[in-house]
DNA sequence: TTTTGGTTACACAGACCTGTGTACTTAGGC
DNA sequence: GCCTAAGTACACAGGTCTGTGTAACCAAAA
């Protein structure tokens, strides 16, 4: 009643799948024919769509690459909004840590073109923009600056919980941006609850 | 005339080949074949010393855990000296990010018996005791807190250098690490050179 | 000299991987 | 009914991987 009939295209059920089990598995754990007998689709298919395995890596990549929707909210709180966000996402049973720096991780050595990291560089740097862009906003001097020690955070406490599987990296680090963010100038508020750490 | 005889034993000869190629090349893209065939040995010698890759694995992991050795400068030094090895470390060409977050990002899934995420587990851990014990001794409130925000600065950078390869990352890291600290009291010095950043 | 322990050479099993070739089926548009 | 496009089934080539089995070799110790 809601929505059309989905009439999603093959490519997209291809990329969906790829998507969740690269990521969730790992890109190497996977072989194409796992793709394609998860989607019920035969190997030649699958290979109809996507000239190479290669090919079906890049595209899942190019697929995680998604911009922050713009939003009407004060800079800052968008900011510190940006660890809530990841701490949700660490509580979920499905997070594996950076799909972009999990295929550098996994792929690097031998991605000697550079195409899967030339796409993780361009995501960092989009994020790192989005930040200076806010931070600007905000009439921070040295908006470039500070915008690459919150992108040091957001990837440093993703590696952290992957690791240790622990949410609790996700508001370290945003106590951490609130002190960087006051120490450039930014009005913020304090943190939510007057309880101590080490709720969980 | 300086050393004695190296008299390596070959384990350690294995190990020291299997942990360059692993960390350089990644675990699953190297073989147990080209192990042995870079020692010129046969694999048949390595089986012998080994039972399995998954044992190498696990050894190569255990020998990457190294406990950083004691230290006579003041904590504040000491703390931040980190930051100016990492850098020194982003700068060799042969650095490939953390070994422990890069195994459990290629091998997590499959590692259901958490072998080699408990190695990395208590690595991040013995970090976090280190700088937390720095930071008693320097008086710090909330020594718990404040060790956590600081190995975000350090796997953040790390996971940054890997995917952009920019040794600057580290003294992003390095200033952030700064203002985390004298946000807490410590008093600390200021940046070294006048000049501005963006040397590189 | 004989024994012993580590090593070598080499084949092989069994599994998995990417990618292709081919002939068959099925559904929609004309 | 007929044609086309998409998908299917399935085999297979050629490569990689882990791990084992076996017989020969060699050096040092007894």
């Amino acid at each position: 009643m809601a929505s059309p009939p989905p009439k999603q295209t093959m490519k997209e059920r291809i990329l969906e799948t790829a998507d969740k089990l690269f990521y969730l598995q790992g890109i190497r754990a996977i072989g194409v024919d796992t793709i394609a007998a998860e989607i019920g689709i035969s190997k030649r298919t699958l290979y109809n769509h996507f000239p190479s395995k290669d090919a079906l890596i890049e595209a899942y990549l190019q697929r995680r690459f998604v911009q922050p929707r713009p939003s009407d909210k004060p800079p800052a709180e968008q900011i510190l909004a940006t660890f809530d966000s990841l701490e949700r996402r660490f509580s979920a049973k499905d997070f594996r840590g950076c799909p972009f720096v999990n295929a550098v991780a996994e792929l690097g050595p031998e991605d000697e073109d550079r195409t899967f990291r030339n796409i993780a560089i361009a995501f960092k740097e989009s994020r790192r923009l989005w930040f200076r862009d806010l931070l600007r906003r905000l009439g921070v001097a040295d908006a470039e600056g500070l915008a690459t020690q919150l992108t040091l955070l957001v990837d440093g406490s993703i590696a952290q919980d992957l690791v240790r599987d622990d949410p609790a990296m996700a508001r370290a680090a945003k106590e951490a941006a609130r002190v960087l963010l006051a120490n450039a100038g930014v009005k913020v508020g304090s943190p939510a609850p007057a309880g101590k750490k080490r709720a969980g």
